[in-house]
DNA sequence: TGCAGAAATTGGTTGGACCATTGGACCACT
DNA sequence: AGTGGTCCAATGGTCCAACCAATTTCTGCA
């Protein structure tokens, strides 16, 4: 390890000035998700700040997911770092389990709406030969297991927001997929939850295959509803109590 | 073997127990969003844990932007909190070059839409004087001072959000305009950045107080298509450089 | 009454100590 | 060679008792 990539910290802020650090020892060492990040105790050294200090500072990057501690065996790198990235900690008060899940879908329905507008405007000839590949992997999985293609059907998605040239969209709607099954482990009641949707999944293929942006949209917009719908059917079925 | 059939033991979680002593402490005595909670140490010695664990669990919450530290001032509550709260940190690698600049303006545009739909489909008649207010203060700081009221302009937007029934869009927008700002103090020598937005605001609000959701949605595309021209007419200008 | 300065309060930092868990080294036995 | 047991050093987790720095509150003088 090169002695210099860690040099003493100096002004106040001490954890703030801890973290820029680490982000800085983290590119010099060029440390990759996975990989132990030095002791505490080396680092409260290193940067010449007490170990609490270090501590808050772990701790804050561990409330964001960008480390893992683990007792007896060190502190890891769980996600990429870089200097100037954004935080952005979205809170859902899951007062109303219904109320929750219906505000990731209109995130989702505006979000959705645009990357599939954005992708019909942008996509290249092998963009969409690849979202084509994604859609049959999906319909076929759709028809063989006769719904709960759920995995391929993210992956279709997921290609359309890459394709939308903006990684953005990719990022905030993964993060109200995976918030919105989170609440997700009973399916509400609903066996053939999801299966309103699957024709749109073409239909918004061959809009952007067609460079049809408003088209595009619209599909999206369609598919939305029908996810709306039947989060609506299950929530009136099982009377989602609203929970303190 | 079931992998599941042995999931990993617990044994030992102070801190995420003393987040739970204190969402119960918050619901108990009924705090709202801007009052003081106990000094920590206090706390340590109601809880009967070191001073230490009590800050470690309020640097998770700081982080999560649930509450606010003030040295010498006290820790004050900045958010509702409820047991069934859900936590989704995500990080975005912001870049400072155009390209990025106009990221965050796509995905501005798509919820910025969404937001004042809702906000037009939902606002009561005190939510409407409420927006009402926040506009003519934005007005006036604008004929005073003659552009640069981002402050009161901020100020309007986030009263439509709030007004729309969804959190989400505040976090989420709120983030897209820090990622905008951040490299914002010079207006890419544009000298009336923003104005050609400005009446735009008053034209949002009247479909808000009118009900109409679609004229709204079209007046808040028109308020970011200034926006995304001003930034284009600046990159232009200065040939802003893509630097990481 | 007004206001400058002292005193109390509160979060921020430090250093040192001990506990709990981990993972590897080493060993005895089969 | 392999299995299990024991030990030990390393590491994160917790605790304590101070002190520092910013803020608020109180006090007493003008």
């Amino acid at each position: 390890m090169d002695q210099n990539s860690l040099p003493p910290i100096q002004t106040t802020a001490r954890d703030d000035a801890v973290l820029k650090a680490l982000v800085g020892f983290v590119r010099a060492e060029a440390l990759q998700p996975g990989e132990r990040l030095p002791t505490e105790r080396i680092l409260a050294e290193r940067l010449k700040v007490s170990r609490n200090t270090v501590r808050e500072a772990l701790t804050r990057w561990e409330g964001l997911g960008l480390v893992e501690r683990r007792q007896g065996s060190g502190t890891y790198l769980k996600a990429a770092v870089s200097p100037g990235m954004l935080h952005m900690p979205l809170t859902l008060a899951g007062g109303n389990d219904f109320t929750s899940l219906m505000q990731t879908l209109e995130i989702r329905r505006a979000l959705e709406a645009e990357a599939a507008a954005l992708c019909a405007e942008r996509a290249s000839q092998t963009d969409i030969a690849e979202i084509a590949r994604k859609l049959d992997i999906m319909e076929q999985a759709f028809r063989t297991r006769d719904g709960m293609s759920s995995e391929e059907d993210w992956e279709f998605h997921q290609a359309i927001y890459r394709v939308s040239g903006n990684p953005l969209f990719e990022q905030i709607i993964a993060a109200m997929h995976e918030l919105f099954h989170r609440f997700w482990e009973h399916p509400l009641g609903v066996r053939d939850f999801g299966h309103a949707s699957f024709p749109y999944h073409r239909t918004i293929y061959e809009c952007i295959a067609a460079r049809d942006p408003e088209g595009a949209r619209a599909e999206a917009l369609k598919l939305i509803a029908t996810v709306e719908d039947d989060l609506k059917r299950g929530a009136a079925k099982l009377k989602l109590s609203s929970q303190t």
